[in-house]
DNA sequence: CGGAAAGTTCGACCGCTGTCAAACTTTGAT
DNA sequence: ATCAAAGTTTGACAGCGGTCGAACTTTCCG
């Protein structure tokens, strides 16, 4: 009960194309970014099936959170994961959006093996 | 005159989005795709104003076309290139234009000086 | 037939980024 | 008070990707 454990947000009007682009061209990234676009709550980080290690997948979702592309916060001793949508939408119009269905349409094709509820919600970014 | 001097171009559905993103997530091809975009015809590359050595600049447009992003062709000696705006498109919809626009705003702030005719004429992709 | 112009190819180099294991911190449960 | 669970931090490492210069190819122009 020291420090406050909320890690930092970036306004999105600091974040730069350049930032969203170098966290989106990763596919363990693009991953957490596709199932949190699909998920209807706060995901957890230990929730998502990431091939990486934890201390690896640490190092994925701050790089998500310093580009805007999440938001994080303390439940207990885990650590939820919010996507902000909205936010992203009015900075970058279209972007997350056209990136989130462009990876679902990938998951077809390639077979999606991911227990999460897979409905076919894609692009529902705002 | 022996090769076909004509290289190859992939079919959009063969191309992933992980190539499209790794294609677009540098800042020198991201101004290469902007500028065409922007364009009202063909571009040779020495057009291009680039900050990198030919030879670099010859390895962002290789990039570029694997990733199925423009067409090139020879004129001479000099290599031309279009955008291939409406089979991305059809591919990744949404994609490139969201790119290309937010490339232009991103101009915008942070002062263009590019010399190319620089008509808001933002995100005409298809 | 030169010679210039425009790109390409080929190595080589270097920095960045994703990766992991190990040690640590914080919180919750026993 | 202890112990387990969940992430974080740190340091190290490996590989990829952007960069360049130099040599080469092809085409156009006198």
């Amino acid at each position: 009960m020291d420090a406050d454990r909320t890690p930092h947000h970036p306004d999105l009007r600091t974040v730069t194309l350049q930032q969203v682009l170098e966290a989106l061209v990763d596919p363990v990234r693009r991953s957490i970014v596709a199932h949190l676009a699909g998920a209807s709550a706060d995901v957890k980080c230990g929730e998502f099936e990431l091939p990486v290690s934890k201390s690896t997948a640490t190092h994925h979702f701050r790089i998500l959170r310093e580009a805007g592309l999440i938001r994080q916060y303390y439940a207990g001793t885990a650590r939820m994961n919010e996507l902000r949508g909205e936010e992203v939408e009015a900075a970058f119009p279209g972007l997350l959006a056209a990136v989130i269905e462009a990876e679902h349409a990938d998951r077809e094709r390639t077979g999606h093996q991911g227990p999460a509820g897979a409905l076919p919600n894609s692009a529902t970014v705002g």
